[in-house]
Parts: C-alpha cells; sequence; structure tokens
DNA sequence: CGTTAAGTTGAAGTGAATCAAGTACCGTGG
DNA sequence: CCACGGTACTTGATTCACTTCAACTTAACG
C-alpha cells in the first residue's frame, strides 16, 4: 500500500513504459479517467508532489482556497467547524478524491476543512494552473463535471441524514447503511471496517460520544450490529433499515 | 415579470433579431454565459418548453432522472423527504438555476424533489441530448461545472447549519442570514421578502411550525428582527450573527 | 360572513446534552 | 513482571430545549 507514496519523479525515472500501466492504477478516480498519455505527462509536471503525516492540515477554512489537492493515497477527513468550537465530519476523502475542487471552479471560499487521517500521498496544483490546463483539456474538464456531481451527491446524502432523521439513534443507522455500501458482503451479513472513534462518529451525526455509545450498546441488544474489536458486522441490512426508517 | 412566461415560440416567431437581446436577458444563471447565437440557437431547437402552475411537481425521487430542467421564470422547491413522511426544504431554485443536474451528470438518481412555488417557466432537455449538447460545446460544460459546484456549496451552506447549530434558535438565525445575502440594503438595517410560511420555514432548519413562531417572537423581543407583514428587517446583521454565533 | 389556512400561546412529555464517576485497554518504563 | 499514564469507552443522574397536543386568535378569500 505504502508503495503508492513514492514521488512521481521516482517512478518516472525507473522507467516511461510505466506510465501507462502502473501510475494509471496509482490514479484512482474520476479525474484522469480517458485522459491521454501527454496530457497525464503535463498534469505530472504542473502538479506538486509530496507526502505528509497523519493530522496534517491540507485546506483551512478561509485560507489557501487557491488550489486543489489530489489525493493519492491516504484518508483525509473533511470537516467544518464552527467559531464556538463546535466541528462536524463531512466525510472522508480517499484515493483519487479531489480537495478544494468546488472552491478552485466557483472561486467562492469554501469553508470545509481538510486534515489528514494518516501518512497521505498528495499532489498539488495552483487554482489558476488547474484552470488552464481544464481549458487546454476538455475531457479533464468533464470528469471534474462528473467527480463535482459525486461529491454534491455525497453531500446531499449527508444532508439528507440531518434534515430528514431527529433522532441520534436514526442518524446513527443511517450512517451505519451508508458505510455498509462500502462494506464487505460475507455470511452473517455486511462487515465494514470501523475505524472512527465514538467521539468522531458523533461529529458524523451531531452527537455526543456518550450518545454513540448508547446508541450502539441499544443496536447490540436489538442484534442490529455485532462489534468485534474494529470489525462491526450488520447481520441484517433490511432490519437496519426498518429501524432507521421507523426512527 | 410574467413577460418572461411567453413560450419561446412566440418570441421565435416575433422576430430573429431579438435572439441577440431580449431572450438574452431572459436567460439569466451560469449556463448562458459566452455561448455563442448558434448555441443558443441549438439549444433552443433541443429543449422543450412549457409553463407550469403552482405546487406541479417537476422532478421526483427514483423517478424521471433522465431529464434536465431550466428554471426561465417562477420558483421551485427543492426538497427531500423521507417514507415515514417527514420532508425538509433544501433551498429554493430561482430562474437561471438547472434541476436534476447533478443527477444528469452522475447518472445516479438524485433524491431531491422538485414542485414549483408558483407558475413557472421551465425548458425542459432529455438527459443524453444535454450530455450530447456538453459534448459539442465546452463552453457550456465549463458553465456546468461552474453551476455544479454553485449548487454544491448552497448544499454545504445548508448542511452547515444543521451540522453545526445544534439549537432551533441558533439555526433560525442562521438562515436569516444567509436570506440577508440575496436581502435589500436599506437605512433601518437589511430587508428581506419573506414568502415562506412558518411552517417552511420550520421545513428548512428541521423545526416545527411553533418553535419558529417562538423564535421569531424572541427575536423581535431582542430587536434583532422587525417584521411588517410579509417584509422582514434586519436592523443589525452583526448582532444576528453574534447571536448565531453564540447559541 | 362563513370557512379555511396561518399564526400564537400554554402545558406536558421526552430525547439528548452535559456533568460526573468509573472501567477497559493500550504502550511505556521502572 | 507490575505500576503508570493516557486514551477510549461505559454508565448513571440531572437538566433543558424541543416536540407534541390542544385551544385559541388572527388573517385571507370567495
Amino acid at each position: 500500500m505504502n508503495n503508492a507514496l513514492r514521488t512521481s519523479s521516482i517512478v518516472r525515472t525507473a522507467s516511461v513504459i510505466k506510465w501507462e500501466d502502473a501510475p494509471r492504477s496509482r490514479r484512482a478516480g474520476e479525474f484522469f479517467k480517458g485522459l491521454s498519455v501527454e496530457a497525464i505527462d503535463e498534469f505530472e509536471s504542473l502538479a506538486a508532489h509530496f507526502c505528509c503525516p497523519a493530522a496534517t492540515v491540507l485546506l483551512q477554512e478561509d485560507r489557501d482556497p487557491l488550489s486543489v489537492m489530489f489525493v493519492f493515497d491516504g484518508e483525509v477527513n473533511l470537516r467544518m467547524s464552527s467559531y464556538s468550537g463546535k466541528r462536524f465530519i463531512l466525510g472522508i476523502a480517499g484515493p483519487g478524491e479531489i480537495l478544494g475542487l468546488t472552491s478552485a471552479i466557483s472561486g467562492i471560499t469554501s469553508r470545509i476543512e481538510a486534515e489528514t487521517r494518516r501518512l497521505s500521498s498528495i499532489a498539488s496544483l495552483e487554482r489558476q494552473v488547474f484552470l488552464d490546463f481544464l481549458m487546454r483539456h476538455p475531457t479533464a474538464c468533464r470528469n471534474v463535471t462528473r467527480e463535482l456531481s459525486h461529491q454534491h451527491t455525497r453531500t446531499c446524502e449527508r444532508l439528507r441524514i440531518f434534515g430528514l432523521t431527529s433522532s441520534a439513534h436514526g442518524r446513527l443507522a443511517q450512517l451505519l447503511l451508508e458505510w455498509c455500501s462500502g462494506g464487505r458482503q460475507t455470511r452473517g451479513g455486511t462487515r465494514i471496517r470501523f475505524a472512527l472513534s465514538h467521539a468522531e462518529i458523533g461529529e458524523c451525526i451531531g452527537t455526543s460520544r456518550e450518545t454513540v455509545t448508547r446508541a450502539l450498546t441499544d443496536f447490540r441488544q436489538r442484534n442490529l450490529v455485532e462489534l468485534n474489536g474494529s470489525i462491526l458486522t450488520v447481520p441484517s441490512r433490511s432490519a437496519l433499515e426498518a429501524y432507521a426508517a421507523a426512527s
């Protein structure tokens, strides 16, 4: 997994041929789909590559609205925070996702903060350089459009949880269902990795640590979930859906 | 204002010259910016124009994900609703906005419903026709990208209200501040038109009718707002901001 | 002038935040 | 090996804001 953390320059000097296989796989996500080798090469020459340790702030509210970051490897917390210190997690960006895209396009300072959860590999472009690149490559522009609509869909789903589900238990159920989509189907149910602490889960659904604990123990008693260490299993997704709908 | 409700065919037969002035002004919004006369003409030939009365459902959850609608005139409620009957208003789309854009681009069925608030003038394109149009006109594609990022920004702002402000009073204050951006600055404060009922405001911020009433009377007593019929005045925006931050 | 929708106000019930105390689980260093 | 400190988790008691239900007032409209 850490292979991907090698900087591009190393890959480049190794072999030009590799541009068409190995690096291509490294470039997950909408943006690089269908781009010509020349376009990717150009992108590579424009981007600044770097790795950063966990808890590195990549984007901050009202600051640095002028660059776009591509996540090649790692995990990045996307969060919002208020002046009163309250904050919440909008989602977690993984490989292939683009940070600061919305504000780069519109020019409006976004109020989303990005912070790495662990060692991550990032490529950064200045806003104007990025926009010029899009002008030269209509395919990239179309990909960005698609990526934006994915991001918007995700934000809408999160808003849906907040807007339509008033109870904390219901919101947690919804969140687990959302995570189930990315989980592994096994006999015994859908299995998902449970990397977040109760506090962070609370930040995802806008509740306190304690409420998350209580809700999870409640779910366990109802046999809606099973917890073994950091592995969470949902025996019956439809049962959880029914619970979520009822709350 | 209802002039714009004339269908395009009428405008067309009237005079070809008018294509370059009057209709251009009718086409508010990101999408038509910088488009050539030929491109707009092509768009016009592809689009189905129609007017619809208030309370017409334009887009429905899980239905009709295959068309894009351009609002030329009128107001359209954007809302989400759950199977349990609960629903909330995400925002109100006006002239120049595009409905169903996100789902048309990504192909994922969006869960946003659109319903006219009053007599509205709409142009509709089938999804694939729209996508083909974008392929032929890179400028339109770029405009769509910008429009998408605006929509995303708005969704984020709404999510911000839900995620960061736990009290209903605080959320109302935030909503009013959001509306202030589109209000008129006068001596005496920022004046905004207040077209929504208390019930609808409640749906915007996820609270009950009664709570909205109580919060508004509270705000009046604190001199944070003044209410005269359907005109709401915010004497000091900063005072309201301070209140919102404190809650 | 009567009917319907919207707004107002009160009282009761409840879900969740908060505070507080205690437990389990690490890795560290004596 | 065990004491130690830190973090995450658990559980209980209290408090409060909001929902809900209900009665009532006001406004809107044919």
